[in-house]
DNA sequence: AGAACAAAGGTTAAAGAAAGTCAAAGTCAA
DNA sequence: TTGACTTTGACTTTCTTTAACCTTTGTTCT
């Protein structure tokens, strides 16, 4: 195992204790716990907790500043095809709140973009659409809208 | 946390309480509260209550000086309302692109909900609507949609 | 009224405190 | 022995803090 692995082990383990897999630590610190170059710090952000493997990074500059770190769920990309899959080709609107309920908490969609899809598939946005073709309406634009978030 | 960010999160809990969104300081008294040079609270004003960040910043010099924070979202909420209401009862898809367009440009959207919007709108996602009223479906959506940014 | 003084807030440049970038050099396994 | 992965360090960019000096407004004393 390289310093590189063991930086990454140690930050896996924090993010294990952390609340809501989020871990804020500071570059500097890392580097000098690690006896490694700061930069070394950024090598393995970038190789080991990029956004492929679910994760998102946060940083500022400057006095103060810090590296976040946010897991999202693992297989984001493999809930969201999945559930692309499986959605058919009606869904009614109880079973697309349920649906968006799960995403948000999952964290596989965020709240805005989860409110947003709930707002353009409930009854009030499809009042023009004839009540027997809504559940259609509802699952085209799911879709439409999920694969965009892959 | 730096000093700049406590003074921003003491700022922000002032306004907060404060009725009307306004809320007057006294450089100098911040300043000693905090034990920072009276610059840096022209510093947390400028980069923490910046217009773009939806503040107005007045002050005056002299005896009985203040600065003013006043809270405004009015433009940002304006601008939509103003969208909301000038929807009508339907859209075609092309002035819907532009519409997004210019929400996004302007600030009032951001990538991803443009985006999302874009797509719930388009041919695709209300294929199974009949072509006649689709126009209707996308004006729906869309107000649904775009009230929740308000 | 006018001049001096006091009491605000404004501006700016320099120093300090992080993190980011990139390319060269090192390591190691196939 | 070559190519992918790691490590290092010089240099860059961004954000914060401080201090010296400037401008505006109100008050007080002739």
């Amino acid at each position: 195992m390289g310093i590189s692995d063991l930086i990454a082990a140690f930050l896996q383990d924090s993010l294990d204790e952390a609340e809501n897999g989020v871990l804020e630590v500071r570059r500097g610190d890392l580097a000098q716990r690690f006896h490694c170059a700061p930069s070394q710090i950024n090598y393995v952000m970038s190789t080991r907790f990029s956004p492929e493997r679910g994760y998102i990074i946060e940083s500022r500059r400057g006095g103060n500043g810090y590296i976040k770190i946010t897991r999202v769920h693992v297989d984001r990309e493999t809930v969201l095809m999945h559930v692309i899959n499986s959605l058919g080709a009606e869904i009614d609107f109880p079973s697309v709140r349920a649906m968006l309920s799960n995403l948000l908490h999952t964290g596989v969609l965020d709240e805005s973009t989860a409110r947003i899809l709930l707002a353009v598939t409930g009854d009030r946005a499809l009042n023009a659409v004839p009540k027997e073709t809504r559940n259609a309406v509802r699952a085209d634009i799911l879709k439409n809208a999920l694969i965009l978030q892959v």
